[in-house]
DNA sequence: ATGATTTTTTGATCCAGGTCAAAGGAATTC
DNA sequence: GAATTCCTTTGACCTGGATCAAAAAATCAT
């Protein structure tokens, strides 16, 4: 990695850690940070109906973010909570976009970035259009081997859109 | 716009038509060319189980293609049809990337088309995860009001993931 | 037009998975 | 280690929408 960058960077990330529990972005409020996660679990939700419903988990290098309410520069809908005590990087969305005008070749990873969501949304579709409870399960535990047994099974539920005793019962086989 | 731009395009596209229930794409072969609508209705749909399977519909001024196909080289999934007698400009692959190649203004358009898309997804991903058959139903008359009525009631069905026969029993109220 | 084909409607039946309610289990807290 | 809170399982019941079958309506080709 380019030396500069590699010293811009140091300059402008943090370490944070957080608590099982802790809330990490609130939907209540402007959220200006992203967090690259070193260690641990998080889960990004909203609320529906005065449910929560969860939208995806982030785990060892990975974002977690509210995208949205950085570009915006309002709050969003989407909270994010440590599900696991998390430690992680911090960094200002100024900072991220310092970076990308300043070092061009981040434009591939941002590319990058995209297509990998574009994929996952297309397999999300994929699976709420095709799929039945028990499929989408065994699936969610062949996509997620490694954290999938560290999620609370209602989280695990909401995530795929299936009730919670539905997923419990599918579980027990 | 430029009007070197505009010259290459003019040297690198043509204006082709389709009647009515013509192939356009076919998932059989590999396919090399991205049609714009300038007039008609096209259904791009896939095999699932012997059933075809809507994927999404284009219309005036939306494209038709099969980016996975042209970007490996093989068959993709996907074919493509139309749904009313239909004319579009057709242009090679290798134009369009000879054509972003050369004229990197024209990289902002690509970038807005990604961003189309991702929320088209994000919409797909709420609509199968959350709304009820009539709920789909009242979203899609909104959504395309001008192309709505011109689409057979099974292909939207086959779009929505709901069976004909409900979406007949919901049009009825 | 008229017969053929495609599309839509209607009826009957069935089931995956939701909801509600309550009981068990596990894990934290003091 | 008892108490509180959270998480998971189990049971009973219900419903939206699928499927199968067939009639009715619309559209097309000759």
């Amino acid at each position: 990695m380019n030396v500069l960058l590699r010293a811009e960077l140091l300059k402008r990330v943090s370490v944070v850690s957080f608590k099982r529990g802790e809330v990490i972005i609130d939907a209540n409020k402007v959220n200006t940070k992203s967090y690259y996660i070193l260690e641990g679990l998080t889960r990004t939700y909203f609320l529906k109906a005065g449910k929560e419903v969860v939208e995806y988990f982030s785990s060892e290098n990975e974002w977690a973010n509210s995208p949205r309410s950085w570009r915006s520069g309002k709050p969003d809908i989407y909270s994010v909570d440590a599900i696991e005590n998390t430690s992680a990087l911090c960094i200002h969305v100024d900072d991220m976009i310092f970076l990308f005008n300043t070092f061009p070749e981040l434009d591939k990873y941002g590319r990058l970035s995209m297509i990998t969501l574009l994929d996952h949304l297309i397999e999300r579709v994929a699976s709420f259009r095709f799929t039945t409870a028990s499929e989408k399960y065994i699936h969610f535990k062949q996509t997620y081997p490694l954290i999938h047994h560290r999620i609370p099974l209602g989280m695990v539920a909401s995530y795929l859109g299936i009730s919670q005793e539905t997923l419990s019962r599918i579980r027990m086989k």
